[in-house]
DNA sequence: AGCCTTTGACCAGCG
DNA sequence: TCGCTGGTCAAAGGC
């Protein structure tokens, strides 16, 4: 358990030295701004807060020059993702904003980016992206390239209107002097200059990958929610049509981007972020219990929106929609809360879970165990909301989520979890399933209106990810076979276990999810999984590749997770906002998607967040990403590509 | 009556 | 071998 503790990083522990959102740009944005970075003093404080990524993961200017020579697998990976990127984007994006609004579009740097390892120096801890000061994260959410659709106004949307003096004024934000702003499209919009103002509902949780850890940290609702979607939305989808891996690979980074942008975001308009629970998940097979985690995520989220509060709830086992006993109950020593240890109640079902809860009820944590060798029983309440039927009609369900099945889900990337899986279709949606499936819980949950939603053909596609694990659902028989085939593994052992944390706000804040992205940790690497699935996986063996690799990165699942866990997004069931986000990615022909939950990688990494985002004690930091960096750098131009193309044209 | 929670005790792994 | 710790068992009780 020692080892998870450690894994589990709290945001509070997290708390960017001293991230600055100039870096933050510099980073995201073209050279030109990294030149101007301002260096920020080493004893302010900034915000705070925003800073969303695993320590692990954190890729900042301060990190990188605390630790320039550390770089993790994982981080790499990502990093590597965003500098080649980076020029395609710069190439296009950029000069698109440009053209279009008319303005000189910062450029995003993605070179600046880099991760570092947490597990080198834990104590490092930068965020992975800085704003600078004054600027919003939210004019991130923005830019054209991302959310093209979005109604609001922006300056790269065209949308924004300029004040006479080609400034912008941000009411929630601006701290930048003046002068600054006129030089580059954001300093002249003095950082803040626009905000999103949140669409929908909900929450904003949003998870940054961590690996073995997720981390949530709950946020202003207002904040983030949309735009974050909208952003992962686009490449997920996107992502369909790449290659799995690459698309994994692509996710990853863009989930991570957007996680962080929702966390400067939420930085911003909260002010911090609080940490409200940390979850673990156990995963032994390929899958990640995600279910539960998910679940109980989506739970919370759907009490969050109903009652505004952060996550308390929950924690309840049987959110995630499988039916679970409590055989015991212990103090854990090093842990604050006593830990409630669970067991599916469905015959022969392997799976366990512990949650830890604190005394407010809020869990902080949660680790699955084992996979579900069944579907998950239809909850009662779905069949109230009409999710019956979705979970029926979804393919996906089968998969990861259910983690029943998926116990092979667990085992997959993120292995584990069946258990937390499961929720994730029921609450969600089963809908859409699939991708959401593989999302997890959040993106699936997204509720109904992601449901719908989700049932566009990228679901389809995510459901062919699911495939693998999906099949679950529809067979049982499947999703035994997964299972067996994790016990090959042998694992349960829990090598597979991810822990994901999350922090609940105690604030009104509505809840965000932070996750911290490890991603080095993540299920993938644990590794194991995916055989199970692909057992299972009726699905082309297109969509066992999926599962497998997205399994893989680790990064990804602790995104997934992030997505997922997020109630505050749409992703989480119910969450309105969420489905209605548009993707940016999408051509206004394009139906709207649920941005999360449908790309297969999206439901992969679901399961992977379940799975995933507890990392298997020991092996999570070892693992590595380094896969998975190789994929992306090499990946990314195509994928990148192949967003752009579905770009609505600036 | 069935299921679940509670809770103390027991067992196993590890240093 | 002992002690610590985590995990599990199983009786008792409640819903």
């Amino acid at each position: 358990m020692a080892g998870i503790d450690d894994n589990v990083a709290i945001i509070g522990d997290w708390v960017p030295p001293s991230p600055s959102p100039r870096a933050f740009f510099s980073t995201m944005l073209g050279d030109n701004i990294n030149s101007r970075t301002i260096p920020e003093s080493p004893g302010e404080k900034r915000n705070e807060g925003l800073y969303l990524g695993q320590p692990e993961q954190m890729t900042s200017e301060n990190a990188d020059k605390r630790d320039g020579a550390q770089t993790s697998g994982v981080q790499l990976t990502e990093l590597g993702t965003y500098s080649e990127q980076k020029s395609n984007f710069r190439g296009g994006l950029v000069e698109r904003m440009a053209a279009r609004a008319g303005f000189n579009a910062p450029r995003l740097n993605t070179a600046s980016i880099r991760p570092t390892e947490s597990s080198v120096n834990p104590e490092i801890r930068s965020p992975y992206l800085t704003i600078p000061p004054g600027l919003s994260p939210t004019t991130l959410l923005e830019s054209p390239v991302f959310l093209s659709n979005l109604a609001q106004p922006s300056p790269t949307t065209g949308k924004f209107s300029f004040f006479p003096n080609g400034n912008i004024k941000n009411s929630t934000v601006g701290s930048d002097p003046p002068d600054k702003s006129k030089e580059t499209f954001f300093d002249t919009t003095d950082s803040s200059s626009f905000a999103f103002k949140p669409m929908g509902e909900s929450g904003s949780s949003f998870f940054l990958g961590g690996t073995s850890k997720i981390t949530s940290a709950t946020f202003p609702q207002q904040s983030f929610p949309s735009i974050d979607v909208s952003v992962h939305s686009g490449n997920a989808f996107q992502l369909h049509g790449v290659e799995p891996a690459k698309a994994q690979f692509e996710s990853r980074n863009t989930l991570h981007f957007q996680t962080e942008l929702s966390k400067l975001t939420t930085d911003k308009d909260s002010g911090g972020i609080t940490v409200a629970d940390k979850r673990i998940f156990d995963t032994v097979d390929g899958r990640p219990e995600h279910s539960s985690p998910l679940d109980e995520q989506q739970d919370e989220d759907g009490d969050q929106r109903a009652s505004g509060e952060s996550m308390a709830a929950g924690g309840t086992p049987s959110e995630d929609g499988y039916n679970w006993r409590k055989y015991g109950q212990k103090q854990v020593k090093g842990s604050e809360y006593p830990r409630s240890y669970y067991k599916c109640t469905h015959p022969n079902c392997p799976v366990k879970k512990k949650v830890e809860r604190s005394h407010e009820g809020h869990i902080t944590e949660i680790i699955y165990k084992g996979v579900h060798n069944h579907l998950k029983p239809p909850p009662n309440w779905r069949s109230a909301t009409g999710s019956m039927d979705t979970q029926l009609d979804i393919p996906e369900q089968g998969w990861p989520q259910i983690g029943a099945v998926n116990d092979s889900g667990w085992a997959g990337t993120q292995k584990g979890t069946a258990a937390g899986t499961p929720d994730w279709r029921n609450d969600n949606v089963e809908v859409t399933s699939s991708a959401s499936g593989g999302l997890g819980p959040e993106f699936g949950n997204p509720s109904s209106s992601v449901q719908g939603q989700s049932r566009t053909p990228f679901e389809s596609a995510d459901a062919v990810d699911a495939s693998s694990t999906l099949s679950n659902d529809e067979d049982d028989d499947r999703a035994t076979h997964g299972s067996v085939g994790y016990d090959g593994e042998g694992e349960e052992s829990e090598s597979k276990r991810r822990k994901v944390e999350t922090y609940a706000t105690e604030m009104t804040r509505n809840s965000n999810h932070v996750n911290s992205g490890t991603s080095n940790a993540t299920p993938a690497q644990a590794g194991i999984p995916v055989q199970t699935q692909v057992h299972r996986a009726e699905a082309s063996q297109v969509h066992n590749r999926m599962t497998s690799r997205f399994e893989r990165p680790p990064a990804f699942g602790s995104f997934m997770q992030q997505l997922g866990s997020s109630a505050g997004f749409s992703f989480g069931m119910n969450q309105p906002g969420f489905a209605n986000m548009g993707m940016a990615g999408l051509g206004s022909g394009q139906p709207k998607m649920p941005v999360i939950p449908i790309h297969p990688y999206l439901a992969q990494q679901r399961a992977v967040n379940e799975m995933g985002l507890m990392m298997p004690k020991g092996e999570a930091k070892v693992e590595p990403v380094a896969e998975a960096n190789m994929n992306l750098s090499s990946n990314n131009p195509t994928v990148y590509q192949q967003i752009m193309s579905r770009l609505p044209q600036m």
